[in-house]
Order: C-alpha cells, then sequence, then structure tokens
DNA sequence: TTGCCGTGCCGTCAAATTAA
DNA sequence: TTAATTTGACGGCACGGCAA
C-alpha cells in the first residue's frame, strides 16, 4: 500500500511503479522505473528493481494534452501509456516514502552508471522497509488533509469515558502471598490473575478512574494519586492496595521484601491497618534456586504474553483504521475519476461540434 | 434440528521494523 | 547492536445464515 500514489502499470502479469518526472530542459527524459513481481506486491518484499527506459514522446505533451509515455520493458517489449492527469492534478494518495527517481537525460545515461548502482542499493533498502500502518497513515494524513492520524493512544472514538485510563500496556507484575498476580499497567489498568496451570487463568481485568462516578456494575478500583504520607493507594472492593515509594518510610512490619528500586506493595483490609497479604516485589538479582529462576522465567513470559497481546489489539485497531481510510479514500478517488470524464466528455463536446 | 460454511475476533509465535 | 515494538500468519472459538 506504501507504493499507493504512483503510477501503476500492469503488463503480462507485472507490475511496475513509476513517479513522472519532467525535465525542464529536454522534453525526452530517461525515468527510472521500479519493477517488481505482483507476489512482491503482497507481500511487501520488493527485490532489486531492475530499470526499464521510459521515454515520453516528444510533442503532444504539453499540459491539456494527453501524454503518451513509451514503457520499454527489459525484455523488449514496448508499453504505451496514455495519462489522462496531468501534472496539475495531483496525486491524491501520497506514497509515504517518496523515492527520489532517478532522471537523466539520455545523452546522461552512459556517465551515471555507478551512481545508478548507488542509488539502486539505496532505493532497495528504502522500499524494502514495511512501514507500520500508523506510520503510513500519519504520513497520509500530513500530506492530505482531512485524513485523521492514528493517535498514539486510543482516542475517544474507543467510547472510552476521557477520565478513564485506557493504557493497557502493564509495567509492574507482583505477586501476593496467596499467589495472585496483579499486573499495573501504566495507563491504571490493573490485571488480577489466580494462579492456574499455565499461570493466565482467571485473569481479570480492572479499570481505573481518576475522578467521577463509578459506571453502575463495574468493578472499579479508585485511584488515589498520592495520600498525605507519600502512599498511592488503590482501593480494591475487599482490599486495599497501597503502594509504598522506596524513599518513603512506612512501618516496617508491613514491608516483606523491600529488594533494590522496586516499590513495595501491600493489600491491606479496608477497615483495618493490618496487611491482609504482602506482596513480593522480585528481582532478577535476588533470584538464587532454580525454582525461583524458573518462576521469573514464567513471569517474563506472562509478562511478554501479555504485551503482545494488547499490542496485536492495538495493531488490529490501527488495521482497520487503515482500510477504513483507504476505503475512504477509493470513494474519493472514484467521484474524482466521475468528474473528470465528465469534464473529457464535455470538452470533447466543445471542441468536436456536431456537423450535419 | 443439525451440519456446513463464511466471517469476525482473539491469542500466540515468529519475523520484520523501529528506537535507543 | 540490542531491546522493544509492530505486524503477518496461523489456529481456535463463537456466531449467524442457509440448506437438508
Amino acid at each position: 500500500p506504501w507504493l499507493c500514489g504512483r503510477t501503476v502499470i500492469s503488463a503480462l502479469g507485472r507490475q511496475m511503479t513509476m513517479e513522472t518526472v519532467e525535465s525542464q530542459q529536454d522534453r525526452s527524459v530517461t525515468h527510472s522505473v521500479a519493477e517488481h513481481s505482483s507476489a512482491h506486491m503482497q507481500t511487501g518484499q520488493i527485490s532489486v528493481p531492475t530499470l526499464a527506459q521510459v521515454s515520453v514522446a516528444g510533442s503532444g505533451t504539453g499540459r491539456g494534452s494527453p501524454a503518451v509515455t513509451l514503457v520499454q520493458l527489459p525484455s523488449g517489449q514496448t508499453v504505451q501509456v496514455q495519462g489522462v492527469i496531468q501534472t496539475p492534478h495531483p496525486s491524491v494518495i501520497q506514497s509515504p516514502q517518496i523515492q527520489t527517481v532517478q532522471v537523466a537525460t539520455i545523452a546522461e545515461t552512459d556517465d551515471s552508471a555507478d551512481s545508478e548502482v548507488i542509488d539502486s542499493h539505496k532505493r532497495r533498502e528504502i522500499l524494502s522497509r514495511r512501514p507500520s500502518y500508523r506510520k503510513i497513515l500519519n504520513e497520509l494524513s500530513s500530506d492530505v488533509p482531512g485524513i485523521p492520524k492514528i493517535e498514539e493512544e486510543k482516542s475517544e472514538e474507543e467510547g472510552t469515558p476521557p477520565n478513564i485510563a485506557t493504557m493497557a500496556v502493564p509495567t509492574s507484575i507482583y505477586q501476593t502471598s496467596t499467589g495472585q498476580y496483579i499486573a499495573i499497567a501504566q495507563g491504571g489498568t490493573i490485571q488480577i490473575s489466580n494462579p492456574g496451570s499455565d499461570g493466565v487463568q482467571g485473569l481479570q481485568a480492572l479499570t481505573m478512574t481518576n475522578s467521577g462516578a463509578p459506571p453502575p456494575g463495574a468493578t472499579i478500583v479508585q485511584y488515589a494519586a498520592q495520600s498525605a504520607d507519600g502512599t498511592q493507594q488503590f482501593f480494591v472492593p475487599g482490599s486495599q492496595v497501597v503502594v509504598q515509594d522506596e524513599e518513603t518510610d512506612l512501618a516496617p512490619s508491613h514491608m516483606a521484601a523491600a529488594t533494590g528500586d522496586m516499590p513495595t506493595y501491600q493489600i491491606r483490609a479496608p477497615t483495618t491497618a493490618l496487611p491482609q497479604g504482602v506482596v513480593m516485589a522480585a528481582s532478577p538479582g535476588s533470584l538464587h534456586s532454580p525454582q525461583q529462576l524458573a518462576e521469573e522465567a514464567t513471569r517474563k513470559r506472562e509478562l511478554r504474553l501479555m504485551k503482545n497481546r494488547e499490542a496485536a489489539k492495538e495493531c488490529r485497531r490501527r488495521k482497520k483504521e487503515y482500510v477504513k481510510c483507504l476505503e475512504s479514500r477509493v470513494a474519493v478517488l472514484e467521484v474524482q475519476n466521475k468528474k473528470l470524464i465528465e469534464e473529457l466528455e464535455t470538452l470533447k463536446d466543445i471542441c468536436s461540434p456536431k456537423t450535419d
């Protein structure tokens, strides 16, 4: 899709992309044409482009009249391409990665053989990359107004109330004394998983709100940014999680494993100051036994799977948005095409009046 | 009602891509 | 160079439509 916006020529089952560049001095110019198989188009992998000579007809190519382009394939076959849209009509879909197309007059072609090799390498390097949907759409939207950008975080179209954080990438996983895993995401999602055979069973996602009334029926973890004693508190139904920064001094009896830079978490019953369960903050340096190493590996794997799960969701959302964007572009282009055809018919009628 | 098929969504893996 | 992120591919599951 990142090849959109160039002139696409299909011939003998092969597809070629070409950018039209006009020479200021001479109407007869040589364009470099990237040629690749359609199979590569599907996978996004583009092989080393072979160069084809494109000669633009010297006469009759001025603005207002269709340009006739002769494309000579490496096999020797010549394809005639008649352009309808002239340069005043820029391509609506811009390529996110506009390549610098080699433009050389025919007289200079022999002298630029070395630079062509270098440029070919550069072009291959650039073309073989597969930009992300976000990058494609963002660059597309920067070129063409009216296309919404994909935000770094989920937009309001997700239907998320503005006071609810939706960032779901976990930054910390903690294990309670009862074996529960608690993953706290940067944006506020808390996931609690009960210990199961695969470690993922019983995963619960809780949403934190900074303010506002909880939606009816929803399980809400209220998040207080910071209390007077410098602690961060999470109010969970039935228990209270106290997030204690390591610099702040809480009662030492409440601390279980203050290891290194890791903050310590405690789960308390809401009506009592006594800890319901003490949370371990695992530090890689504190692991000794093979069992602990295995647990650490399991924890890392769960964290990776959780992150990838969220990443896949986000990727699918971006892909949908990208497809929607392309569909809207198709609609725009169809309307534009229809208008141009009508305009052409009108001009034909004007230029060739009926003679009886 | 049942089996089949198409579609959509999700989780996971692996490879490609990007950022530091 | 390396770690993190992104995305294509694959398999599984749920759901709805349709014919037998």
